[in-house]
RNA sequence: GCGCGAGUAGCUCAAUUGGAUAGAGUGUCGGUCUCCGAAGCCGAAGGUUGUGGGUUCGAUUCCCGCCUCGCGCACCA
């Protein structure tokens, strides 16, 4: 890609210039405002000031060794020491007809390859998914999809909640209270009601929750009967998970949930004490970090003081099987942010027992989602919003505007496209923002079809597949461009930095950039096509703008499918 | 108390290794369909980036203090 290879040559010139200077963090970056040119970097400055040089003095020896001609017009010094780089139209056009014949969409597959794990989603056996899983799903599947087209081998684990306190309550209401019929016609619902009802009798009446433990150690201890009933929880469960990830278009590649890993955790907790790792206190098996700030006052507890383990342990076990499993450079975490605590633990532990593994650990947390009084979001009843029903009222909520807008189209083709502007109003809300921030659940926003949302970028899809239709286009034309209005520049150009979006979306765990990257082009379409007429136009300007369109489209299509999100030719 | 976040336009949010005049959407007001889909486009108004210092050519970004809010902090996950 251009900016790479401006990039290189700029290194170049440096080295010359400074044959000691470390160049790898000299980028050239698109320019904030195209009046200052395409591209910009803003390194030589900050080289400078380390080595106590006039700035600009230091910009004007390096441009005097750099050679960029190909690309560029003559590079300019500005402000206090930036290097402004302006494409000349040639290379774009380059660009443009290399991309038109298919030999790239405006990004490189990486050159080193890496593999990652990416752990998300994670829902809870025998409870239903609901909104707190959301945000984990889209963002997780998000990741996994953008390392995947850049190029690197990414493998994705649903570290379900298979294991745990929960089945003991759950065992005594399936063992005194099961409906056999309600069971067959949602099994999730039926399960929810064993666990409220048992534990509402747990609260009532401590022989109950005696049982219920009871029915836990039976089952931890193996009992067979115990362990079917537990099965069958898991594989109703699973039917559950395999439906939404269905609807939502997620896949998995493992489903290891935690008690996969049942059988190394004592060995976990004895390597842990024998490594000095964790030692006894108050009758536990606990882990302490005096030599870090941040962790002295919280240490972490790897088994409990009646001999079971808990969850940093099942954490651990799972890290150490992946790491043999796969071999990963890099495994992301992708949770809430309020398990920060927990996996700065989680890692510290590691680290010592892995000091030297090059292994990225990265836990990719996200804030909550609040309701419209700011609040977490709920039913008005005051329940967690169940994520099918959230889906549901998506879909429907899309349909009424899609009976409204477009009443001609044929109902079962409404439905179709109300569930792909639905689903992707629902997920884009939940990628553009900051994953950091708590972000405001609003059916308006999201659905509102106007401003950054979903539904303007698939709109933008249909308003190009509509000029295609009737224009009778197939296959997009000849990959030849002349580029003349300021418009038709400002979008082709803005194709040129698809591949650096994605690029920063995957080192740094942030799908809202290519949001963003998303919106500006189809906001840069949308004055074009105001502006550019293009079946009325002829010859090599209708091949141009022809050929913009297509290009829009592949650009699109590809962001929004990074973005797991589907487009439609009409909406 | 300790730790992690957040505080930017009326509201919801951006801001790419410290970079150029802090940008969008929404809402408000105004313009724009005999023209490829107006779910669009154009324009106006809207800011002491919580607050006080510091670092420097340059700070929403880095450092320190303070204020407000959220979350977490040994046997749940």
């Amino acid at each position: 890609m251009l900016h790479r290879q401006i990039e290189q040559r700029l290194h170049a010139a440096v080295r010359t210039v400074l044959p000691d200077a470390d160049t790898e963090s000299l980028l050239v970056r698109p320019c904030p405002d195209t009046k200052f040119g395409d591209y910009q970097t803003n390194a030589l400055m900050g080289l400078a000031k380390a080595r106590k040089m006039n700035p600009r003095q230091l910009a004007a020896d390096v441009i005097a060794q750099l050679d960029v001609a190909e690309w560029c017009e003559p590079v300019e010094i500005a402000g206090a020491g930036f290097l402004n780089f302006r494409l000349k139209p040639a290379a774009v056009v380059q660009m443009l007809a290399g991309a038109q014949r298919g030999e790239h969409l405006f990004f490189e597959k990486t050159s080193r390859p890496r593999t990652a794990v990416v752990d998300f989603s994670s829902p809870n056996v025998a409870k239903p998914m609901h909104v707190g899983h959301i945000r984990s799903t889209i963002l997780g599947d998000c990741l996994a999809r953008t390392l995947r087209l850049l190029g690197h081998r990414v493998i994705t684990d649903n570290h379900i909640g298979d294991w745990g306190t929960q089945f003991g309550k759950l065992l005594v209401g399936w063992k005194r209270h099961l409906n056999r019929a309600a069971l067959q016609a949602n099994p999730i619902d039926e399960m929810e009601r064993l666990y409220k009802t048992v534990n509402a009798a747990c609260d009532a009446d401590a022989a109950v929750l005696e049982t219920a433990r009871q029915e836990l150690v039976k089952l931890q201890s193996g009992d067979v009967e115990n362990l079917s009933i537990w099965r069958e929880m898991i594989a109703l469960s699973q039917r559950q998970f395999d439906e939404i990830y269905g609807r939502l278009g997620v896949k998995f590649d493992h489903t290891l949930g935690e008690s996969f890993y049942n059988p190394r955790l004592k060995a976990v907790a004895e390597d842990l004490r024998a490594r000095g790792v964790a030692r006894e206190s108050e009758g536990a098996l606990v882990a302490f970090f005096d030599d870090i700030p941040a962790l002295k006052d919280h240490p972490a507890i790897i088994q409990k003081s009646d001999g079971a383990a808990n969850y940093t342990t099942t954490d651990i076990a799972t890290l150490e099987h992946r790491l043999q499993t796969w071999q990963p450079d890099e495994i992301i975490y992708v949770t809430d942010g309020r398990q920060q605590l927990h996996f700065h633990q989680v890692f510290a532990i590691f680290r010592r027992g892995h000091a030297a593994l090059p292994t990225r650990l990265a836990h990719v947390w996200f804030g909550s989602i609040l309701g419209e009084d700011g609040k977490p979001f709920k039913t008005r009843s005051g329940e967690t919003v169940k994520l099918a029903d959230l889906l549901d009222e998506a879909e429907e909520r899309a349909l009424k505007v899609i009976a409204e807008k477009n009443p001609e189209l044929p109902p079962e083709k409404q439905r179709e496209i109300a569930r792909i502007i639905g689903l992707g109003a629902v997920k884009y809300a939940d990628l553009l923002p900051n994953r950091q921030s708590d972000y405001i659940f609003s059916w308006d926003k999201m659905l509102a079809l106007q401003g950054n949302t979903a539904p303007y970028l698939q709109y933008a899809y249909t308003r190009v597949q509509s000029i295609f239709r009737k224009g009778g286009v197939v296959g997009g034309g000849a990959p030849e461009f002349q580029l003349t209005a300021p418009e038709e520049i400002h979008l082709a150009k803005h194709f040129l930095n698809f591949g650096i979006v994605l690029e920063a979306v995957a080192a740094e765990h942030r799908p809202n950039y290519l949001c963003n990257y998303l919106y500006d082009l189809a906001g840069h379409f949308a004055r074009f096509y105001e502006a550019c007429p293009v079946l009325k136009s002829t010859d090599a300007e209708r091949a141009t703008r022809l050929g913009l369109c297509v290009l829009t489209a592949r650009v699109l299509r590809q962001g929004l499918d990074t973005l797991g999100i589907e487009v439609s030719d009409q909406m």
